[in-house]
RNA sequence: GGCGGCAUGGCCAAGUGGACUAAGGCAGCGGAUUGCAAAUCCGGUAUCCUGGGUUCGAAUCCCAGUGCCGCCUCCA
């Protein structure tokens, strides 16, 4: 079995061979600090933790590079309009490295609450400067890019292969189509290196050219080669990104490097809002700290990789509440499970449930291994669990060997790899002590409740189990003890 | 205008030439189980957008049509 991944290079699927033996070099654009995160950042970023995942359970050893862009990104296209983080920072009336600290922490808690492994190295553009200057000093010595007034541009018509990434051709482009053309640029898809800093601008630093800061495109570049070298695996981003930045950075990089820059392309779908698509303009966006109010993050991990990642998802109510009972089932049995497993003993059967586990994990594996296709993985999870559930109501021993079997499966593929079933079951307080004592405090009324249900007092019963469901407390009555879960 | 994608049961969604008499989730229906529930299990539930074509064989390939969506502004 061997992995395979769709390229958008190639536009095929193709084998995934890493260019190191054993070791994988992963790019995957990170954010523009702006602004709070929201649901489109978590599918990308979701996605993308799925394959740094699984390349690890692979067995290699993994390199996830994902950037922060703190300068550079304009409001408008084609190098106009403002910075993005300038802009925001003067309508906070805040530092912009204040602005900066502050949503890059809004992101990672989201990120952390989605369950996302954190990159190796999360480089900034702000601290890559001298860097991003050597890259055009090298540009312009090589003859593909060009100084006009403080600014250069990149000289698209100097390098043949534009356009291999995106499909486009650049004399089918329609210039001007939707931007006045920059009368510095020698052709409308040349793309600014560097920017001369026009007055009031805060963000700017000194270069050979003057006063001025990078272009957007040149931190990916810059960064990935300082850290990756300068071909590496995989480069990952959104699809919206292919045109112009992704085009953009393999011109300069391979330009500059006459190298190849990445070696698989992947891009992930985006994510609609009741239908629509989410956009600054139309301003539906949902931020994940509103999407965390209503559902879990794991709720909201969960339907995204019940999608293919290359696949647009619609986020909107029903299609949430079926995730959100879909993984409560699988929760559910997880829980069941490791009850179980604190009181069992023994080993009989164990090597049985092995020999199925196997096949599982087999199923498992060739559905990931076809371009990450989490919806069948999760699939696999499902027909298990139903398996399980039959096990655990069934009225036989089960032994520790065969429930620790099964209790490591999901470990290892709905833990490690997707990320979707927790560590712990009972989330339930705020620290260890809150949790006990909450605990403690249920199971006294139900070890009441079991008592009252065995002399058959059944109205009294029946009120302590409603008013238990009334404070989000689910009893679920078995021959002699109860169960319960928190709703 | 240029480029690309999608259309599968009530909803979401895998599958892209033969183990498809189409996975999985949600909802609903019937049954088992239960003091009643909950949870769980079992069962039935799909002209694979339309019309042609290729093939021994098509959800899957080709052509035409219809409908939706994305990129070429902003955005992951």
């Amino acid at each position: 079995m061997t992995l395979k991944i769709y390229n958008t290079l190639t536009r095929k699927k193709e084998v995934f061979t890493p260019f190191e033996e054993g070791r994988v070099g992963i790019y995957v654009c990170g954010p523009t600090v702006y602004d709070h995160p929201h649901i489109g950042h978590a599918k990308s970023y979701v996605s993308f933790d799925v394959v740094i995942r699984y390349l690890r359970y692979l067995g290699y050893k993994v390199r996830y590079v994902q950037n922060i862009t703190d300068v550079g990104h304009l409001t408008d296209n084609a190098d106009e309009g403002e910075d993005k983080i300038e802009k925001r920072a003067k309508l906070e009336k805040v530092e912009p490295m204040e602005l900066v600290e502050m949503y890059m922490r809004s992101y990672y808690e989201d990120m952390d609450a989605l369950n996302n492994l954190r990159p190796d190295i999360s480089p900034r553009a702000t601290g890559h400067i001298p860097e991003q200057i050597d890259l055009i000093k090298k540009l312009i010595d090589k003859g593909f890019a060009y100084v006009a007034n403080q600014s250069v541009y990149f000289d698209v018509s100097k390098f043949k292969d534009y356009g291999k990434l995106s499909g486009r051709r650049l004399e089918d482009q329609e210039s001007g189509a939707r931007v006045e053309v920059n009368p510095e640029k020698r052709h409308p898809a040349d793309f600014a290196l560097w920017k001369r800093a026009e007055p009031g601008h805060i963000m700017k630093w000194n270069s050979p050219w003057g006063v001025g800061f990078p272009g957007w495109h040149l931190e990916c570049s810059v960064m990935s080669m300082k850290y990756l070298g300068e071909t590496f695996d995989i480069h990952g981003g959104g699809i919206e990104n292919v045109f112009p930045h992704h085009e953009c950075e393999v011109a300069q990089s391979e330009a500059a490097n006459e190298l190849p820059f990445a070696r698989y392309w992947m891009h992930n779908n985006m994510v609609t809002v009741d239908g629509q698509k989410m956009g600054k303009s139309l301003g539906n966006f949902v931020t994940l700290k509103d999407a965390f109010k209503k559902y879990s993050p794991l709720t909201i991990r969960f339907f995204i990789l019940n999608t293919h990642y290359s696949s647009p998802i619609d986020y909107s109510d029903e299609a949430l509440d079926a995730a959100d009972k879909g993984i409560e089932r699988l929760h559910n049995t997880i829980r069941n499970l490791r009850e179980r497993l604190s009181s069992s003993e023994g080993t009989e059967g164990q090597d049985k449930w092995k020999t199925k586990l196997e096949k599982y994990g087999h199923d498992f594996e060739e559905a990931i291994n076809e371009d990450f296709n989490t919806a069948e993985a999760m699939a696999v999870l499902f027909n298990l669990t139903k398996e399980v559930n039959t096990l655990l109501s069934s009225e036989e021993e089960i032994s520790k060997g065969v429930l620790s079997e099964i209790d490591s499966f999901y470990r290892t593929y709905g833990g490690n790899v997707l990320g979707i079933t927790p560590e712990k079951t009972v989330q339930y307080g705020r620290d260890e002590e809150d949790i006990k004592l909450k605990e403690n405090l249920i199971k006294t009324l139900i070890d009441t409740r079991d008592e009252l249900r065995a002399s058959k007092n059944w109205e009294l019963a029946d009120k302590i189990r409603n008013r238990l469901s009334d404070l989000g407390i689910i009893v679920e009555d078995k021959k002699e003890k109860a169960a319960w879960r928190k709703k």
